[in-house]
DNA sequence: CTCTGTGCAAAAGATTTGCAAGGTG
DNA sequence: CACCTTGCAAATCTTTTGCACAGAG
C-alpha cells in the first residue's frame, strides 16, 4: 500500500525520537504548538503505523504504552512507581535465546531485559516525603 | 490492616494458578459458574491485593494485563499477535544486574528477560490462513 | 457487632473507529 | 483528481471508584 508523508507523520516520528521514551500523551502534548497540530487519534494511529514499518519501538507499559526511537539493541529500567522507562548502560547480551530449551512451537524473534525498580525522582518522593 | 478470607478472594487466586497467565477478563469467564460469582469490581480489587501481597505476578502487556500464580524466577514467551504469554524454559540468568554501568541513581530492584515472537497458533493461522 | 469486602453501576483513562473534509503525489 | 490522511466525536475496552449492603471474625 502506498504511504505518503504528512508533516503530521514526520512531526510524531521526530518527537518520539526526540523525547525521552514518551507515551501518547507526552506525544500529543509536545506537538500541541506546532503548524498544523495532530489530532489524539493521528498521533495513535501514525504510532501504530511507524511501530509496524520499524521506525520506532513500542514498549507495554502498565497504563499508557511508550514509544522509543532508538532502534539499536539495548535495554530498559522501568520504575514501579511512575511508570517512566529509562535507558539501561550495559552491554547487550548475545544469544540469550540458545539457551532457551523447549519453545513448544513458539517461534522466537527476539528477547529484551527489563530492570525494574525506582528512578531517582520517586526515590526522593518516598523518603524526603510530600 | 486487618484482612480478611472471603470465598470470593480465594477463587480467585485458585483461579490464576490454574489458568496459564490469564487476564482480568478470562479470570472473569472462569469464575461465571462459581458459587458467588465474583464481579468484575472485585476481580480487579482482589488482583492488585494479591499482586501487593506477592501472592501473583503482575505481567504489563498491550491490551489488558496478564496475572502469573507462579512465583519462582522464570521467564516468559510473549506472542506479539494474539498478546498470550507463556513460560520460557531455561535457567535463570544470574547477576544480569551486576553488569549495569551506570544507572544514574535509578535504584534497580530485579529484571526480567521477555522474549518475543509468534505463538503456534498464531502461526498456523498467519500460514494457513482464513 | 464492627469493619472489611462485595456488587452494581457510573466514572475514568487509553486507544480505536466512522465519516466528511483536506492534502499529497 | 484519486485516494491516503486528518480531525473530531463517538465508540470500545480496560480498570477504578462511590455507595449501600453482605458477611467474616
Amino acid at each position: 500500500m502506498e504511504r505518503r508523508n504528512t508533516r503530521q507523520r514526520q512531526q510524531i516520528l521526530d518527537t518520539v525520537r526526540a523525547l525521552d521514551h514518551p507515551d501518547a500523551d507526552e506525544i500529543c502534548a509536545a506537538l500541541a504548538g506546532e503548524q498544523p497540530r495532530a489530532g489524539r487519534a493521528t498521533v495513535y494511529r501514525n504510532l501504530n503505523l511507524l511501530v509496524q514499518q520499524g521506525d520506532i519501538r513500542r514498549i507495554e507499559t502498565a497504563g499508557a504504552d511508550r514509544y522509543d526511537g532508538c532502534l539499536r539493541p539495548h535495554y530498559h529500567l522501568h520504575c514501579r512507581c511512575c511508570g517512566r522507562v529509562f535507558d539501561a548502560h550495559m552491554p547487550v547480551v548475545e544469544g540469550l535465546d540458545k539457551q532457551l530449551q523447549d519453545t513448544d512451537g513458539f517461534a522466537v524473534e527476539g528477547y529484551t531485559i527489563e530492570f525494574i525498580g525506582l528512578c531517582p525522582a520517586c526515590i526522593k518522593l518516598k523518603s524526603g516525603g510530600r
